[in-house]
DNA sequence: CTATCTGCAAACGTTTTGCATCTGT
DNA sequence: ACAGATGCAAAACGTTTGCAGATAG
């Protein structure tokens, strides 16, 4: 609850469920699946209303938003460095703690500035092999 | 020209003309990039045809659907082992070509069957910064 | 000749938007 | 009091699909 306040938005109620739903999440929730289990307490929630918070927390540093899963995208509210495994098949997607050396030298990033970078592993998961 | 024919696909004008568009094509383009190149020089070229044939590559293991930009899927022709550097603010897409040891150990894994990786590195290009 | 492809339009799933109403601070 | 959030519906966007007619092999 304190660090949700140090967030300086409003705390809705419909905001507090959502927080509380990413609370410790590990199942890297699509939108759709923060509005159904969100909409199990408030049946008037709307999907502008998940939206309309994930923004925020995107723009507050307290979520990741995941483009692993092609179809849509995903968020983790674990904002330390990792990476993310995923099934090819079912879409499970699993945190992968360990540090990579990703340094690239002057002449490999082409005048960008970087900002980040994240890796992705794609594999089969026990149930769908 | 024979390596189209070795996809064992039936090469149409319309699939060779999207085969000599993305044919040493650096930009990572989009479908739609693609819908319109090609519909200069055919007019009545439709999306179905280019999702068709991108479908076709994609299943020949002759090109690379990137999911780094988080709004649409772009294609990569090089299907050589690299990895990919996005503008978080005008989405051009640079290729790294940088070896790097991602594996992991059994206790990582969770006991899935890795099938592949890829690393995004995200940062400013010189025109947007 | 026929299996496959094309082009069109409609459908789809996800995400965004406009706007009137409501509410946290 | 009022800046900012909600809820609803419509729209936008990228992608997929069904199907009738066309075409590569």
């Amino acid at each position: 609850m304190e660090e949700y306040r140090q967030l300086k938005i409003k705390l809705t109620p419909q905001r507090i469920a959502i927080f509380d739903f990413l609370k410790d999440n590990k199942t890297h929730p699509s939108a759709e699946d923060i509005f159904k289990a969100v909409q199990k307490e408030f049946p008037t929630m709307s999907f502008a209303t998940v939206y309309n918070t994930l923004e925020a927390l995107k723009t507050k540093k307290n979520i990741q938003e995941l483009k692993i899963d092609p179809s849509k995208k995903r968020y983790d509210p674990d904002c330390s460095t990792h990476h993310h495994l995923i099934c090819t098949n079912c879409r499970n997607i699993k945190d992968v703690y360990k540090d990579f050396d990703l340094t690239l030298s002057e002449d490999l990033t082409e005048g960008f500035d970087l900002l980040g970078n994240s890796i992705e592993f794609f594999g089969l998961c026990p149930e769908c092999k």
